[in-house]
DNA sequence: TGGCGGTACTG
DNA sequence: CAGTAC
DNA sequence: GCCA
C-alpha cells in the first residue's frame, strides 16, 4: 500500500537532517541474548543506520557493544567464550574471566540497550555515561550465579519489573507471579514513582505530562483494580435509584438510536454513575455529593425534575416506538447504518419483515453485504457461549498449522479474551512468531487469503462480508508518485477479513467471524486494541492524546495540534515512535505511564473524563511537584531540555503541542 | 465554540 | 466523498 | 450532553 495517504511525511524533511546522523560514527553490535531478540535487533539496526550509524558485523569491528540489562553474566560469560573459540582465542575456564578478557580484546563501549531506547525516544545522542555496563566487579558476587545479579550496575537502575517473559498476553496462567496482586496494583504511586522510569514518554516529561501521570486513575482505563474474573454468584448489585437508571438508560438508547453518539456516550456515563451509587438520590442536597460531581447542568435539571414530579419530561416525551426503535432494529443488520435505516424508513420499510419482503419484491436494492447480514439477522443477534468460541478456535488453529505450521502465532480477542462468558463476534489476531518467520511467511494479505481459502474449502467459512478480496497489488507500474519518498516503509501493511462460518454440527449457528494478520511489530498494538473494551480504547486513546500521542491499533506517534491559524485545529502525527520498545502489551502500558491493565479488568462501562486542574491548588501542586522531578529526569537522561533542538526537529514546541490548557 | 478514538474498505 | 465497520 |  501506498503508505498511509495522510498527514504523516508532511514535516519530515526539516528533522531528517538532524535525525540522520546523531548516530554518526557508531558502529553497533547488539548482543544477541535477553531481551535482544531477533526482531528487536533488526529494528534497532535500522533504527541505527537511519540515524547516520552503522552495523559492526561482528563484535571484533564494532565501536559499542550493546547488551540488554536482564542478561546474566554467566550467560554472557558463556556467550563470550563461544566468540573466543570461535576467533581462536584462550576462553578462561570461568564465564566471567571470559567476559572480562573479551572486553579487553574488544575496542567497544558496552553499553545497556536502554541507551538506544533513550536516544530513540529523544532522537539525539544521549550521553553514554549513565548506561555503561560495569563487566567487571562483579567477581564476588557472581559466586552464586544468575538471578538479581544483573550487569548494568550503574545507569538508571531502570528497575524493569522483571516480567518473566516478553509477551505472554495469552492467559493470566498465573503460573509465573505472584497470583494474588497483579502487579502496580502498589497503587498511589505518586508521579516520584513513575517519573524515574526513563521511558515513561520516551522519557521527555513535561509539566502537563506529569501533571497528566498524577491523574491517571481519573481515565476509565485506570479504575477498577481487580476483579477476580467474576466467578459466578452474587447478582449485580441491584442498585437503588433503579427509576432513574432506567430512565437515562432509555435517554441513552434514544440517541443512540438516532446516531448521536456524544449524546448517547454522556447519558451512558449517568446512568453508569447513578447505578454505582452508595445512596439512593432523594434530595437536593444529594446532587451534591461527590459521586455525582461530573453531572452537569442538565443532568442535574433532569435529576431535580424528577425529585419534584417524579419523572422526567424529555423522557415521557420519547414517542420512541415509532422511530427510534425502528432505526435501532434496522441498524441491527449488518451493513445498515443510521443513514440506510432512515432512508428505508422514508420508504415504508419499519421492521426487518418488511425489508424482506421489499426485497423480494424488488423494490428494495440491497448491497452484497447487506443481503448476508439481513440473511442472517436472526442468528448473528444471537450471542456465542464461549465453549463454541473455544471450537471455532481450534477450527482455525488447526488450519493454521496446517498451512503455516508453527510460523504464526494467533490470538482470540475482543470479549473472549477478556474472559466473558458469551461473545458476540469471534475476533482473531495473526501474527508471525519472529522476524524471521515473517519473511519467509509473505505479505499479511498472501498469508490472510491463503488461510481464507483454506477455510472456505472446508466449508467452514460460509460467506465473505467486506474485506476477503484486497486487489491492491502492487502491479510496480503506477504509484501516483506519493510524497513519501524516503521515508521509509510501512510496507507490511495490516491485513483483515470480515465473515460468516458455521461449525460442522447440526444446529449450528452461522456466526461473525474477524480476522487480521499484522505485522509483528505493530502486534501489541493490534492486541491492545482489538481486546478493548470500546470504552477501554477510547479512555486509553485520550490519555495519550493528552500526553501528546496518538495511539493506534498499528503504532503509537507524536501528535501536534496545529492551532491558531483559522479554523478548526488540524492534526498532525509524526512517525511512529520507534517501534522496538513494544514487545508487548505492556510497554504500551508503560510508555505512557499506566498500571498495567489484564484483559478482564478493561471491562469499564463509562467514559471517563481526566478532570484536569480545574482546581487551582492541585495544579499548582502538581507543577511544583514537577518541575522538580522533570529536572530529575532530563539530568539523568543527559542533555538540557534542548528546546532549540525540538525546534530544530520541526517539532512543535510542547505548549503549542497540547490542546490542555490550564 | 469546537472536541469528543483512529483506521480501512466499498461503492 | 459518504457510509459502515472494527 | 459535558468540557475546556
Amino acid at each position: 500500500m501506498a503508505v498511509s495517504k495522510r498527514s504523516c511525511g508532511q514535516e519530515a524533511s526539516p528533522s531528517k537532517a538532524l535525525r540522520r546522523d546523531w548516530a554518526y560514527g557508531i558502529r553497533l553490535f547488539v548482543v544477541p541474548l535477553g531481551s535482544a531478540t531477533a526482531s528487536r535487533r533488526m529494528i534497532w539496526d535500522r533504527e541505527i543506520k537511519a540515524a547516520g550509524g552503522c552495523l559492526a558485523d561482528s563484535p571484533w569491528s564494532a565501536t559499542h557493544m550493546l547488551l540488554s540489562p536482564e542478561v546474566t553474566p554467566v550467560r554472557l560469560g558463556t556467550w563470550a567464550e563461544k566468540l573466543l573459540e570461535a576467533r581462536g582465542r584462550p576462553a578462561a575456564n570461568d564465564p566471567v574471566t571470559s567476559v572480562r578478557i573479551l572486553s579487553k580484546s574488544l575496542q567497544a563501549t558496552w553499553l545497556c540497550t536502554d541507551w538506544l531506547i533513550a536516544c530513540l525516544a529523544k532522537q539525539c545522542r544521549v550521553l553514554e555515561e549513565k548506561f555503561k555496563c560495569c563487566l567487571d566487579a562483579s567477581t564476588e558476587t557472581l559466586d552464586h550465579e544468575d538471578r538479581d545479579c544483573h550487569f548494568i550496575a550503574d545507569g538508571p537502575a531502570v528497575a524493569k519489573p522483571q516480567k518473566t517473559e516478553g509477551s505472554s498476553p495469552a492467559l493470566p496462567a498465573s503460573a509465573t507471579a505472584s497470583p494474588a496482586r497483579t502487579e502496580a496494583e502498589s497503587d498511589d504511586s505518586d508521579v516520584e514513582e513513575v517519573l524515574p522510569k526513563l521511558r515513561v514518554f520516551g522519557g521527555e516529561m513535561t509539566p502537563k505530562r506529569a501533571n497528566l501521570l498524577r491523574n491517571r486513575e481519573k481515565f476509565a482505563c485506570q479504575r477498577g483494580g481487580q476483579d477476580p474474573p467474576k466467578t459466578s454468584g452474587s447478582s449485580p448489585p441491584k442498585s437503588r435509584n433503579e427509576k432513574l437508571v432506567s430512565m437515562f438508560s432509555r435517554l441513552q438508547q434514544h440517541y443512540e438510536s438516532l446516531g448521536d453518539g456524544w449524546r448517547e456516550r454522556s447519558y451512558r456515563l449517568t446512568a453508569s454513575i447513578l447505578r454505582g451509587l452508595p445512596f439512593e438520590v432523594t434530595s437536593e442536597e444529594d446532587l451534591d455529593r461527590s459521586e455525582l460531581r461530573r453531572l452537569g447542568k442538565k443532568t442535574r435539571d433532569k435529576l431535580k425534575e424528577f425529585l419534584n414530579t417524579g419523572s422526567i419530561g424529555r423522557v415521557d416525551g420519547l414517542h420512541m416506538d415509532e422511530h427510534a426503535k425502528a432505526l435501532a432494529e434496522l441498524q441491527g443488520i449488518w451493513g445498515v447504518g443510521l443513514t440506510t435505516a432512515r432512508r428505508w424508513l422514508g420508504s415504508g420499510c419499519r421492521t426487518v419483515t418488511d425489508v424482506r419482503s421489499q426485497v423480494q419484491d424488488g423494490t428494495l436494492r440491497l448491497s452484497a453485504d447487506q443481503l448476508i447480514g439481513l440473511q442472517f439477522f436472526e442468528e448473528f443477534a444471537q450471542r456465542i457461549p464461549r465453549i463454541e468460541v473455544d471450537e471455532i478456535i481450534q477450527v482455525v488453529q488447526a488450519a493454521v498449522s496446517r498451512r503455516f505450521g508453527n510460523r504464526l502465532r494467533m490470538e482470540a480477542c475482543g470479549s473472549f479474551r477478556r474472559g466473558k462468558a458469551s461473545c458476540g463476534d469471534v475476533d482473531l489476531l495473526l501474527c508471525a512468531r519472529s522476524a524471521k518467520d515473517e519473511l519467509a511467511l509473505g505479505s499479511t494479505h498472501d498469508v490472510l487469503s491463503s488461510l481464507v481459502a483454506d477455510l472456505h474449502g472446508q466449508g467452514f467459512i460460509t460467506h465473505d462480508l467486506k474485506g476477503g478480496n484486497q486487489s491492491h497489488r502492487r502491479p510496480g507500474g503506477h504509484v501516483g508518485q506519493d510524497v513519501n519518498d524516503g521515508e521509509e516503509q510501512q510496507s507490511s501493511t495490516a491485513a483483515t477479513y470480515f465473515g460468516v462460518c458455521q461449525l460442522a454440527r447440526v444446529g449450528s449457528l452461522h456466526r461473525r467471524i474477524d480476522i487480521k494478520v499484522y505485522p509483528v511489530l505493530e502486534f501489541p498494538f493490534a492486541l491492545l486494541s482489538f481486546t478493548g473494551s470500546g470504552p477501554f480504547n477510547r479512555s486509553m486513546r485520550l490519555y495519550a492524546r493528552r500526553a501528546g500521542f496518538s495511539l493506534s491499533d498499528h503504532s503509537i506517534c507524536r501528535a501536534a495540534h496545529a492551532r491558531g491559524n483559522g479554523r478548526g485545529e488540524r492534526i498532525w502525527t509524526g512517525p511512529p515512535i520507534a517501534a522496538m520498545q513494544f514487545a508487548s502489551e505492556r510497554d504500551i502500558f508503560e510508555f505512557l505511564g499506566l498500571a498495567y491493565r489484564e484483559p478482564w479488568q478493561r471491562e469499564v462501562d463509562a467514559s471517563w473524563l481526566a478532570e484536569t486542574g480545574t482546581d487551582k491548588q492541585a495544579a499548582k501542586q502538581a507543577t511544583a511537584a514537577t518541575t522538580g522531578l522533570a529536572a530529575d529526569v532530563s539530568s539523568q537522561a543527559s542533555s538540557p531540555p534542548a528546546k532549540a533542538e525540538r525546534e530544530a526537529l520541526g517539532w512543535k514546541d510542547e505548549d503549542e503541542v497540547q490542546s490542555l490548557s490550564d
